[in-house]
DNA sequence: TTTAGCACTCTATTGCTTTGACTGCTAACA
DNA sequence: TGTTAGCAGTCAAAGCAATAGAGTGCTAAA
């Protein structure tokens, strides 16, 4: 396997996925020729295919069918896709609507991945997925404050170097001055301040007692809030769109196949398991097949977005395994080019979400 | 139709719908005797399936097959079903698997309701929905609270009468004055407090700018968001949990079938549209069918759950038409029970969920 | 009114045959 | 030595006929 392939066992490898691709159906010999490779006889291609199938590449599903790509294939048929033509793929009428569709929202982070995800599955036609990691728990509360309502209710106020602000009723006995309150409040954020979320989470409750003797009552009341913050989210944000296309394609006319596949896909934390597995420093990663991707006959393509070295979130596509690559890498360059600049503006103002 | 049936008419078509409801089969005059009418012979049974047959009850799918239930048979067999004895159908398991569940998480109100469709689908294997109407557009609001932060920023605290609270950050030029703020705080206060949503709705922008001349900047930031809270909190929200289990039922077996299923299920608006259309002042409602129900093969089971005379919101069960209606009923009545009494307990104090 | 018995109908299953899509092999050719 | 045409062989899929089985409706008798 180590072995080059000669230059027309390329040509006619990349044409028997093409054709896969396209068709859905096991690619002939004679295909090959009339389409691809009118130069030589269909003999010749079935010489060649025999190869090939020997090597691994691809098989029959029995012996009177066509050829079949098998996970080397499309390995090879990924492989040269390089960046630069992919990104030609795109017609302009999508690049427009991608273009138009992502600043048309720009509202939260939240969003901003919501948006991702169903703009990308809206060109590919695949189910798309984007896990954002930004509300990992590396994120520093900036401020905390303790606001005094009516009805002996009080809010807290998280307020974090990501923009993000969390907050929750909490009694407060009625009979309690204002001014209790108030100094409450400056205490808890000489605590917190500064500190990151991970950070928290390791708190030893005797620890804090000690700093704030006498406010047990409210600080108790904080901490569970806080920690149910943390629970919220620290596991990352994962949207998923378009599941529903999975079953137009023939691989999954089979339901328990399809609902094998529904039922991972909607399982938030499978579904961030598979995408977050592999390494970081790979900006593009294919992964097909079972053993790879974790999911039956699907190939899955995930792209890092990163703002300065720091992978903020990855996006992708999970798809049949004969699924248009070209276009979706293409996709993927795409929205990960807008995202990195969205981010990388945002985060140096973290609070700039509206123009 | 109108005509009364006679007792042993009645018996049969019971037994029918039983049978159907278990077996997913035509049910042949033969199943009908051996299980529930030894009493009698087949050929008689089969007189009576005749004249059902002729009174538009049940059918059968072609000469030699069994009968099947039909929309009527249906509705007959649900309204045998009397709260009464329908309670008796949950076994202790079930009744203390559900209410230690329904206790064990009481968050906010939206977890209760997700809670509960969690569940409803749980115990009984069908899909299931819950609509909160709670986030209504007549919730009011009683304070509104505009807090400085560091950096120029600041947050908009919304309190409505229903405990909740929304909140953004908004920017706030660095050079004004906390004065400022306090004081756009206090007219915003003045402005909105004791409105309700749906009347903050029809405000006229040019009516407000007069009574606030001067914190423009920060007013449409505020209503902007204002704006924001309602598009989000206005639509009902709506859990759906287990829809990948109607593709258990043979019912389903159609991936074509399956998929519309899903997409109507997995489409909120339809959903909420679906269950809200109903008349509120009925508890129980059951639709049969696609013209009742919207979606084919189907069949809807609602619940309404109230506070004093007030719906706070519906709970149902979507499943195939042959489904365990009994069951079904029997815990959604069991849920409602509880949801009724947490939601009236609740309301009183809304600030109150946590203990 | 009920019942037993029987003829009838229709689906589902099975096995068989045909068709057609490909391949692999071989022998001739450049 | 590589390429090609031609042909025999293989196999899935489609079509078809025969059979089995489930269940009914009808009728005549109890």
């Amino acid at each position: 396997m180590s072995k080059e392939l000669s230059e027309r066992k390329k040509k006619i490898l990349h044409a028997l996925v093409d054709l896969y691709i396209s068709t859905g159906q096991p690619v002939s010999s004679a295909d090959i020729q009339s389409k691809y490779l009118p130069e030589v006889s269909s003999a010749t291609i079935r010489a060649e295919l025999s190869a090939l199938e020997a090597l691994g590449y691809i098989e029959q599903p029995h012996t009177s069918a066509g050829r079949v790509p098998l996970k080397d294939a499309y390995k090879f048929y990924v492989d040269s896709i390089d960046g630069s033509n992919a990104s030609n793929m795109l017609t302009d009428q999508e690049t427009e609507f991608i273009r138009g569709s992502f600043f048309s929202r720009l509202g939260q982070i939240e969003d901003l991945s919501k948006e991702a995800a169903k703009i990308i599955s809206d060109v590919t036609n695949y189910t798309s997925f984007v896990v954002d990691k930004s509300g990992d728990g590396n994120v520093t509360i900036d401020e905390i404050k303790l606001i005094p309502l009516k009805r002996g209710k009080a809010v807290v106020l998280i307020v974090t170097d990501k923009g993000m602000i969390a907050d929750k009723a909490i009694d407060v006995k009625e009979d309690v001055k204002p001014e209790y309150i108030e100094t409450a409040g400056k205490v808890l954020n000489k605590v917190f301040a500064g500190k990151t979320i991970d950070e928290i989470k390791e708190f030893d409750q005797k620890e804090i007692e000690q700093e704030i003797q006498g406010f047990k009552d409210i600080f108790d009341e904080v901490l569970g809030m806080l920690r149910m913050y943390i629970s919220e989210h620290s596991s990352d944000n994962v949207f998923v769109e378009g599941a529903l296309k999975m079953l137009d394609y023939p691989e999954y006319q089979n339901i328990d196949d399809a609902k094998q596949f529904l039922s991972v896909i909607s399982d938030k934390d499978a579904v961030s398991e598979i995408i977050l597995g592999d390494d970081d420093s790979i900006e593009f990663t294919v992964r097909i097949g079972k053993e790879d991707s974790g999911v039956d006959k699907c190939a899955i393509i995930t792209a890092a977005y990163k703002v300065g070295d720091e992978v903020q979130g990855k996006a992708g596509v999970i798809g049949p395994e004969r699924m248009d690559y070209k276009k979706v890498i293409s996709v993927l360059d795409y929205i990960k080019k807008m995202f990195s600049s969205v981010l990388g503006s945002k985060l140096l103002n973290p609070f700039d979400d509206e123009e």
